[in-house]
DNA sequence: GGGCCCGGTTACTTCAACGGTATCGGCGCT
DNA sequence: AGCGCCGATACCGTTGAAGTAACCGGGCCC
């Protein structure tokens, strides 16, 4: 039996603050590996994509990244706020709570990564193909 | 990432054969070091702006790429044609001469290459200026 | 026969990004 | 007392892209 002011408290935290990220909202077959172009470092399109619906913590954004490492997400992060892409907004609670806001500046690379995803539906398998049927031509 | 576009282009280079490159097409302090996205490796994007009225030899392309080695050439224009994004043609001459031309695959790319030029424009010098801010701020 | 030109190739080195593992500090819980 | 949570940081190793320097083959011209 949940108390009142838990409910209210989820209640408010649902309104603020989504769902959890799905874990396997990225392909981890696709990216780096084929795309023929990234934002940013290695994990800043991804961060980016965890961040456009509202403020995510630190262990939050490992969910769905889920290959990378504390230090090189911290490494990406930090990146990014110098860059004026998002915010880090620390709380003085404990355990500790640290949350990451996409600025205005970040968001405006959302445009860019939809016109990628579109590029990648729409030529991507093209230029696997091409590739696959390079090394059958010239081995 | 500066580029010698200008509107009168198309008809008339196809029509002429094209003027030379102007080997300070690109800007050499922009590209790799500031803007936060890539289209495939360091100098992919380049040899399509490049290649995007026409087809160009081996050494035309060195000009406006004027950092860029011969291996390093070479071994972006052979990974471009096996990913189906240009062609490579040798003509049997003397000297020797090789053409290289965008495929409609290639030339797909073009539209992401003006959407990331237009964020640039409207948005790399915030992100140049919150670089600084920060280096002021926190040392 | 000794240059030159074009379109490369080969071998070696450098450098930054990325990754792995270990550890920390402060607090609360049992 | 000891453990765990969260958000890191330190140290070190690996990898791969990029750069440097030198050379090559084959015609052509002097």
């Amino acid at each position: 039996m949940t108390d009142a002011t838990d409910a209210v408290g989820d209640a408010v935290r649902n309104a603020l603050r989504q769902e959890p990220l799905d874990p396997d909202m990225f392909d981890p077959v696709c990216p780096s590996s084929a795309m023929p172009f990234r934002v940013g470092d290695k994990w800043t399109g991804m961060i980016v994509r965890c961040l456009e619906g509202g403020p995510r913590r630190f262990t939050e954004l490992r969910a769905p990244l889920r290959a990378v490492t504390p230090k090189v997400l911290s490494e990406t992060l930090r990146a990014m706020e110098r860059d004026g892409l998002l915010t880090r907004r620390p709380y003085d609670e404990n355990p500790p709570r640290v949350e990451y806001a996409l600025t205005p500046l970040g968001r405006s690379l959302i445009p860019l990564l939809d016109a990628a995803r579109a590029w990648s539906e729409t030529h991507l398998p093209h230029l696997l193909a091409a590739r696959r049927n390079h090394r059958r031509d010239a081995p």
